[in-house]
DNA sequence: CAGCGGCCTGTAGCATGTTACATGTGATTA
DNA sequence: TAATCACATGTAACATGCTACAGGCCGCTG
């Protein structure tokens, strides 16, 4: 136990005891039942979150003896989760001085944008030739919580469910990785601080392109599919390079034109 | 910079092995200098090695006590190791039982073969667009080490070079993240039990699809590059699957129907 | 006043101790 | 003989101890 035990407590990362507890994640379906999930996996979820949430700014430098006491734990498990998120790209170890937040630069943000049209657009255009009648229904859930959040406002929520809409569609293509490698590039992209300005607007915009991707989908259209996902996610590119670097760079889009002739 | 610090100790596998040793290392320096490499690195890569080259055999269990005293280190860096590499998908950790080293199954082959084709058949290309002088060279290079390797019949270097062609035509692209996870990709397919059957004649087969590629990035012909990725990533799917699972699966097959138009 | 050099604190990296548990084994019993 | 169960063994998961080192602080020196 070192000194400088009333430090401030930088790290509001969630209640005390929430590792030892329950979580009740509102929402989608487990897919696994882990009725004892190790200490090393709570940690790294709560981790996780707190990056996406923007709980743990970017650039900033934490010790593992620190988050440890936070989480009410040893250092053990909060370090094997970080190795985790070292390895995705999402903290970085600097010897002897701390663990490192890391923020995605604008190049780093139009390798992530690439890879996901080169993976997500032929993944919608496959899972509209595989898609059945439950897949749809799922789909069809998400869509309507998204459209509800993003009308109430609620960008967080809106962004969550944005996740789980994608993510069915990828793994409606068959290809679990696709989806698990998806999944974790979107952990590399802040997307708490979109710009305030003409928020509910670009909210709403993001729900449309979702139903002309479902539409295509329901229809078993891959070409339409593969369109409309492509056009979204184009989209995004251009959203989120022009709020993250000012002005756009356009590596995304020559990338786009690589995909689906 | 004073080196020596304190004792380093060697890491040390059982099996004497020359994973990196130096043939043929001239001329192309590795992409970073690191004098002092931590014993959690220095684990990994050697599991990594062990594990491609078969020496730690698919289905096997192992701990990491076990693995420690054979390296000659404590348990911890072996532990973070194999968490890193549990992450890749290379081992899975079970509870009070030990370390097992997966093997890929056939329908992970099948994804892992489908996100090659997804991600390298647009990387080859940009990199036809994008590619230099220079880029031809180290080509060029690594082509006529694999040639060589090739006639020879030594099909653990062939394979090595292979990597290291697909590597740089990757990273030729402009997107580091893409060319790792590739990489990364490949870790997890078995390559060391290439059939005996036919071997010399499928490697020099293997030679001229990667000639085909070299040709047509030199002729910065991305059209031409691109549908030779393609051609030899289907070919070596085919390979594979054929290999492993007796009877080919198709489903790269249909993946790459939905690439390149 | 400015430059400098040693001390002090906090840290990652590594080693080792502790705990709960899964599994095999062999004695015990019907 | 066959089924059962207490126990020994080995393990991952977690906690804690230890060490070298990076970097700031502060007094010292010119």
């Amino acid at each position: 136990m070192t000194a400088g035990v009333g430090a401030r407590r930088s790290v509001r990362v969630s209640r005390e005891q929430s590792i030892s507890s329950e979580e009740s994640v509102s929402g989608a379906s487990f897919r696994e039942i882990r009725p004892d999930r190790s200490i090393t996996e709570q940690v790294r979820e709560a981790v996780r979150s707190a990056i996406i949430d923007g709980d743990l700014a970017p650039g900033a430098l934490h010790s593992v003896q620190r988050l440890a006491d936070a989480f009410g734990v040893s250092r053990t498990p909060v370090r094997e989760a970080l190795i985790d998120l070292a390895r995705t790209g999402m903290v970085r170890f600097e010897r002897n001085r701390g663990v490192r937040i890391l923020q995605t630069s604008i190049h780093g943000l139009e390798e992530i944008l690439a890879l996901r049209l080169l993976l997500e657009v032929p993944a919608a255009r496959r899972a509209a030739q595989l898609a059945t009648p439950p897949v749809d229904r799922a789909l069809e859930r998400e869509l309507m919580a998204m459209a509800t959040a993003a009308t109430a406002g609620d960008e967080p929520l809106t962004m969550r469910h944005d996740r789980l809409f994608h993510r069915a569609v990828n793994e409606a293509s068959g290809n679990q990785r696709l989806a698990d490698y998806v999944d974790s590039l979107r952990d590399l992209v802040v997307t708490s601080g979109v710009s305030t300005a003409g928020r509910s607007r670009s909210l709403e915009a993001i729900v449309a392109e979702h139903e002309a991707i479902l539409a295509a989908l329901r229809a078993r259209d891959p070409a339409a599919a593969g369109a409309a996902m492509k056009a979204h996610l184009v989209s995004t590119a251009l959203l989120l390079l022009e709020q993250e670097g000012g002005r756009a760079a356009d590596a995304p889009l020559v990338w786009a034109e690589l995909v689906e002739g």
